[in-house]
DNA sequence: AAAGCAGACTAATAACTATTAGTTTTATTA
DNA sequence: TAATAAAACTAATAGTTATTAGTCTGCTTT
C-alpha cells in the first residue's frame, strides 16, 4: 500500500468520524506515520485530498452499479429474494469502507453541487436501480405482480436506507435496524409477490 | 426579537449552511450586526450555542410530536388521506425553519449521543410515530385493510424522507421529489386501503 | 561509483480562531 | 435626576491551521 494510498484512507476514516473541517492535515499525517509537511509531496492540499475521495466515491459508484452485471442471476423464489436481499444489507451496513464513504457523504453532501449529486446517486440511484432491474426480471417470470417495477424498487429500498442510516449513527441498534429490515422485506414480499 | 433569539436564529442558519465547524464566532456576530465579543454576553461560548440549538430542536420535537393532538382529526376518505398527507409534506419540505433544522441535524447528527439521538427521532420517530395513530385510527374506521399499522406508517413515510433529503441538497429537484411522493402516497393507498 | 530522485524531514510564517479583560454606551428604574 | 444593569465596544492573547522553503536521506539507475 503507497503513502498516496494510506493518506486517502486515513483521511477518509477521519473525515468520516469528525467532518472535512474538524479534521487537521496533521492529524491525518500523524495516522499515516509522516509530519504534515510530508503529505504535500503527495497531495497539493488538503482539499487536493478531499477531490481525490469524492473521484474515489464516484469510481466506486461506477464500478458496483455501472454496469448490468453487479447483482448475480435473478432469485428464483420468494426465499431466495429474501435472503440474497438481507445478505446484501448485511454486508453493505457493516463493511468497514463502505461504513465509511457513507458517513463521508452524509457529511459532506451539502459541500457543492458534486457532492450532492454523487450523494444521491449512492443513497438512492444505484441501489434503486439495482432493484428495479431484479424485480423487472422478476415480474417477467411471473415471481412478481405486474406492477411499476421502479416504484417498487423504491418501496422496499427506501426504509431499508432510514434503518442502515440509523445504524451509522446509533451502531448499538444494529440489531434492531435489521430485524426492522427482515420484517419490512418480508412484508414487501407478501403484498407484492405472486402465489 | 430579542438580540439572543437573532444570535440563535443566525447560527442555525450558518450551521445549516457551512456545519459548526465551518462557521466562525465572528462570522455569527456580523450577521447579527455586532462583534464577535458581544456575542458573549448572551451565551458562554460557540458550544454553549450549539447545545441551545439542539435543545430548541428537542423541544420543537416534544412540541410536535409529544402530544397526540397534533394530527388534526382523522382523514376520512382515501382522497383526504392523500392531500393530508402531500400538504404535510410540502410544508414540511418548504417551510425555512424546518428545512434549516433538518440540514443543521443531518450535518451534525454524527457529533454525539444526543445529536444521534434526535436527529433519529426526527427523521423516524416523530412523523412515523404519527401516521401510525393515523393508520391505526383509519383501520378501526375500515378505511385501510388489517395489517401492522406501524409498519404501514415505515413504508408511507420512508420513502417520502429520502426524497425530502434528496430535495435538501438538490433544491432544483424540489418538483420532481414532489412528483415521486405524490405517486408513491397514491400507489401506498391503492394497495393498502380498502374498496 | 556517481547521479538523480522521490519522499521524508525541520523550521518558519501568515492567517485565522475562540475567548478574556477592561471600557464605554444605552436604557431602565428608583 | 441619579443609580444600576444590560449589552455593546476595543484591544489583546494564546492556540491552531494550512502551507511554503529549504535540507537531508536512502534507493534506483546509469
Amino acid at each position: 500500500m503507497t503513502t498516496r494510498d494510506k493518506i486517502l484512507d486515513e483521511a477518509l476514516t477521519l473525515f468520516a468520524e469528525n467532518g472535512y473541517d474538524g479534521t487537521s492535515v496533521e492529524e491525518i499525517a500523524e495516522k499515516v506515520g509522516i509530519k504534515a509537511p510530508s503529505l504535500y509531496n503527495h497531495f497539493k492540499g488538503k482539499e487536493d485530498i478531499l477531490n481525490a475521495l469524492i473521484d474515489m466515491a464516484e469510481a466506486r459508484y461506477e464500478e458496483f452499479f455501472g454496469s448490468d452485471k453487479h447483482f448475480g442471476k435473478l432469485p428464483e423464489s420468494k426465499e431466495e429474494f429474501i435472503q440474497t436481499a438481507l445478505q446484501k444489507v448485511s454486508f453493505t451496513m457493516r463493511d468497514p469502507m463502505i461504513c465509511k464513504m457513507r458517513k463521508f457523504l452524509v457529511r459532506e453532501q451539502f459541500r457543492n453541487d458534486r457532492f450532492a449529486e454523487i450523494t444521491t446517486k449512492h443513497q438512492l440511484g444505484g441501489i434503486q436501480g439495482m432493484y428495479t432491474k431484479i424485480i423487472e426480471g422478476m415480474m417477467r417470470n411471473g415471481l412478481f405482480k405486474e406492477d411499476d417495477p421502479e416504484l417498487l424498487a423504491t418501496e422496499v429500498t427506501a426504509p431499508v436506507a432510514l434503518w442502515v442510516a440509523k445504524a451509522d449513527r446509533q451502531p448499538q441498534c444494529e440489531r434492531e435496524s435489521m430485524e426492522s429490515i427482515e420484517k419490512h422485506v418480508r412484508h414487501f414480499c407478501d403484498v407484492y409477490m405472486t402465489e
